[in-house]
DNA sequence: TACTTCATCCGCCATA
DNA sequence: CTTATGGCGGATGAAG
C-alpha cells in the first residue's frame, strides 16, 4: 500500500497503534497535522499510523478498532517524527521486551521522537528519557519520577521539548504538542489557525474549556471576544462583572455586550456562569475541599449560591454531584478492574467522562 | 418562603 | 443613506 505521495519536502509523521492505546491521543494531535495540510494548501506531513506487525488493534475499552496504515517494518525509510500516545496498556507495553528493544533502535534513526500523555512511559522504558526533562499526565507524574530517578519530570507542563525529544502532558496537550511542532517547522502563523480551528471544533463538542497557556497568549491579539472569554477562564473568581470588563478592555458595555452575544450566541454573564461552574465541578472531582470553599475559588461566591447554580443547570446539589463521582470511582467495579490488568486512573478518568455524558438526572 | 436590592441585557433611539 | 456605536430605561431574574 502506497500511502507516502506527498512531495519529498514534506515531514513524514508516524503515530504507533497498540491494543488498549488512547484513541484521543492518537487522533487529536494527527487532526492538527492534518488540518496544517488543509490550512496550508500543501501537504506539509504525510501522516502514517502503525502497529508493530501491521495488525489492527482496539483503542482503550475495546469500543474502537483502529486500522494501521502499515507495519513497523513498512514505514518509511525518511520517517522524519515518530509519536508514542498513551493509553490503559501503557504499563503491560512497557514491559515487553521486544517493544523497548523496537523503540531504543528506531528511535535513533528518525529526526524527532514525541509522547502523548503517559507515552512518555514507554519512551522511559526504551530508555530515551534519560537526563532529560520530560512532561507527562499530571496523574502520573510521581510514578514517572520513581520508576525512572534519572529522568527529570516536569509535572505541570503541557509540553517539554528536550533535544530531540518531545513530550506531552494529559490527552489534550498532545494537540498542544502537535501545534507547538507545526510552529516549529512552518511557523507560527500556521500553527495558529490550525488552532483557531481545533478550539472551534472543541468548544462545539462541549468538551472542557481548558486552554493551554501556550493558546491563550497566541489569542491574545486577535479578536475582542476572544480577549474577554480568557479574562474570565484566566480567573474564573476574579470580578467580571459588566461594568469592570468594559472598563478594563476600553469600549462601552453596550458595544461590548452586543458583539460577545452576536458572535458567540451566549451573553457574558452566561458564560462566566458556565466557567464557574465547570470550575467548581472540577473542584468538588479532583480536591477534598470544603463546598463552601469550592464556591469561592470558584467564583460562585457562597455555598447558597452553588447550590443554586448547580440545581438549576445540573439538577444535582454540589454534595451530590461530589458523592456519585466518589461512588463511581471508588465503588465495587474496583475488583473487576484490577482484574482486568487495567491501571485505576485510567478507569477512573473515563468513568468521569461516561457520567457527565449519561448524568442520570436527578429526582428532586 | 417571601421580600428587597441589584446586576444584567436588550430594545429603542440619537449620534458619528 | 447605511452602518457601527453607545447612552438610557425598564423588564427580568439572580443574590442575599
Amino acid at each position: 500500500m502506497n500511502v507516502y505521495q506527498s512531495p519529498p519536502t514534506a515531514h513524514v509523521v508516524a503515530m504507533l497503534l497498540y491494543d488498549g492505546v488512547a484513541a484521543s491521543d492518537v487522533a487529536g494531535p494527527l487532526e492538527c497535522f492534518g488540518l496544517a495540510n488543509y490550512l496550508s494548501g500543501r501537504s506539509l506531513y504525510q501522516i502514517c499510523t502503525f502497529t508493530l506487525d501491521g495488525a489492527p488493534v482496539n483503542a482503550g475499552g475495546a469500543w474502537l478498532g483502529l486500522a494501521p496504515n502499515c507495519s513497523a517494518e513498512g514505514l518509511p525509510a525518511n520517517l522524519h517524527t515518530l509519536l508514542v500516545p498513551g493509553g490503559p496498556a501503557v504499563f503491560k507495553i512497557s514491559q515487553d521486551p521486544a517493544f523497548t528493544r523496537w523503540l531504543a533502535a528506531r528511535a535513533n534513526t528518525v529526526e524527532r521522537i514525541g509522547s502523548i500523555c503517559n507515552g512518555t512511559f514507554l519512551l522511559a522504558a526504551a530508555g530515551l528519557t534519560k537526563g532529560r526533562r520530560v512532561a507527562t499526565h499530571w496523574v502520573y507524574a510521581n510514578e514517572l519520577a520513581r520508576q525512572h530517578p534519572e529522568t527529570d519530570v516536569d509535572a505541570d507542563a503541557l509540553f517539554v521539548q528536550s533535544g530531540p525529544l518531545w513530550s506531552s502532558g494529559g490527552m489534550s496537550a498532545g494537540m498542544d504538542l502537535a501545534l507547538a511542532i507545526i510552529e516549529a517547522d512552518f511557523g507560527r502563523t500556521l500553527a495558529m489557525e490550525v488552532a483557531r480551528m481545533m478550539v472551534l471544533y472543541m468548544r462545539r463538542a462541549g468538551g472542557q474549556n481548558q486552554f493551554s497557556v501556550h493558546l491563550q497568549s497566541q489569542f491574545a491579539d486577535i479578536p475582542m471576544v476572544e480577549r474577554i472569554r480568557q479574562i474570565i477562564m484566566d480567573d474564573p473568581a476574579g470580578d467580571h462583572r459588566i461594568e469592570t470588563l468594559a472598563k478594563n478592555l476600553a469600549m462601552s458595555e453596550r458595544t461590548m455586550l452586543r458583539l460577545f452575544k452576536e458572535s458567540t450566541g451566549q451573553t457574558i454573564g452566561e458564560f462566566v456562569i458556565g466557567i464557574r461552574l465547570r470550575t467548581a465541578c472540577t473542584l468538588l472531582e479532583t480536591s477534598y475541599r470544603e463546598v463552601k470553599e469550592i464556591a469561592i475559588l470558584s467564583g460562585l461566591g457562597t455555598e447558597a449560591n452553588m447550590r443554586r447554580t448547580f440545581m438549576s443547570r445540573l439538577k444535582v446539589s454540589p454534595t451530590e454531584y461530589r458523592d456519585r463521582f466518589r461512588l463511581e470511582t471508588e465503588g465495587a467495579g474496583l475488583e473487576h478492574r484490577q482484574k482486568l490488568g487495567y491501571d485505576d486512573h485510567w478507569l477512573h478518568r473515563y468513568e468521569v467522562m461516561d457520567f457527565r455524558k449519561g448524568g442520570k438526572p436527578a429526582s428532586a
